[in-house]
DNA sequence: TTTAATTTTTAGACACGCCTAATTTATTTT
DNA sequence: AAAATAAATTAGGCGTGTCTAAAAATTAAA
């Protein structure tokens, strides 16, 4: 059994390592879960105490295979929450993060099962991020961000990589959101900012800062 | 800003005093929260300390007005959140007492607002305890124990006194529940046992301690 | 390769919520 | 009213999770 904070932990190791691969360092937790990086030492003491991380002083940090499956645990329910919030009580998808926060840690197998069914088995969440499955499957998505496709190309939007509310406000601003279809229709190599056709309808100009969070699906053409 | 523990407290201090009407001791809390005396009188100092309730040493405990709605504020979200539970996800009603023990202590109104429109803005919880409105205000219920209707007298079950498993187990077993109309048949003093009727169907013998738990409403005849 | 800069860890401290044991206050009983 | 009992509080301590400041190890630079 862990606390909600080690779960913190272990979810927070679980997506440095999950983006970069390698093991993660001590200044990365810390800064991923806003904390100074003397409690992230002592932190990862106790986990490796049980056997939920792999550490050795100075070198860094991996998953066990038992800390790996908490830590999907709980981006499961994280994200099945989320599902919830949006799908089921009406609320916008840059309003959930907080909120599922807090529901991620409810201890109850039941639950998380009965939840999954009743919103039908969602594959992804409100921004398009893979559900794991009760077994701790996840379903990769072949994206890539916007900014890595070339002009004339076309692509569908699955996903964000920046998850802040002000970041998906923006995009609600544009008008763009999950599903819709974008081509590239002009580039500037001076700052990277693009245009692009949504929908095949009205044509917007976004930033790189901006591109390189819309996340596009990448078996497109 | 509360605690989860202070949240615990402040309920349970509700509850004692909604029951007893009078201040509470330490003793009652201990016993409801299962704790030692000795961390209850710590917890007061800091629920005082906070103008959460009113206490002096020696003397009991009663709620303030700020701490009586964090209470049933508390109160609220554990109830919806059972409704939630039975109503949507279909769990039974002796299965959601603890997970509604977590999900009371989320903190967001914006949730409880539109979860409580979510359920059709109910007025009972899945045991007849009746849901505070958004202001905290709570309807009375006009219920008695079974225990307490004389011979030949009938009324409608509107709730339990007795949330355990067990008990609710029992009633399942008795094929008894709520909105079921009751009349009582036969009294035996010895034991004060009694036989009733149910539905004006089926008669079936329980004891004094399961009549006490039962609660029906007082005016009916 | 020795020095400088950065990263990480240790040391020492604090609030929280809990514990047991001992003491104090209140309540009953004789 | 004094003695016995029960209830409540204080004292001292412990694990968790955090902090700042200082020390140690690693990495980068000269």
């Amino acid at each position: 059994m862990q606390t909600f904070s080690e779960e913190n932990y272990l979810k927070a190791i679980w997506k440095l390592v999950e983006n970069s691969g390698v093991a993660v360092s001590t200044n990365e937790i810390a800064s991923s879960v806003q904390t100074s990086p003397a409690s992230v030492t002592d932190m990862l003491k106790k986990l490796a105490d049980k056997k939920l991380i792999s550490y050795q002083r100075y070198r860094g940090v991996t998953l066990s295979a038992k800390g790996r499956s908490v830590a999907i645990e709980v981006v499961r329910k994280h994200r099945l929450w989320e599902v919830f919030l949006v799908q089921e009580l009406r609320f916008k998808w840059d309003e959930v993060h907080d909120i599922a926060e807090q529901l991620e840690h409810i201890r109850s197998n039941a639950l998380t099962e009965k939840l999954d069914k009743y919103l039908g088995f969602p594959k992804t969440d409100p921004h398009g991020d893979p559900i794991p499955d009760k077994t701790g499957k996840i379903f990769d998505l072949q994206q890539i961000p916007l900014s890595k496709l070339e002009k004339g190309k076309k692509g569908i939007m699955t996903g964000v990589a920046d998850h802040s509310t002000q970041f998906l406000q923006l995009l609600d601003k544009h008008g763009i959101c999950l599903g819709d279809s974008i081509e590239i229709k002009e580039t500037t190599a001076y700052d990277l900012s693009i245009a692009i056709a949504v929908n095949k309808k009205k044509t917007i100009h976004i930033s790189n800062s901006v591109s390189k969070n819309i996340m596009v699906s990448k078996n497109k053409s």
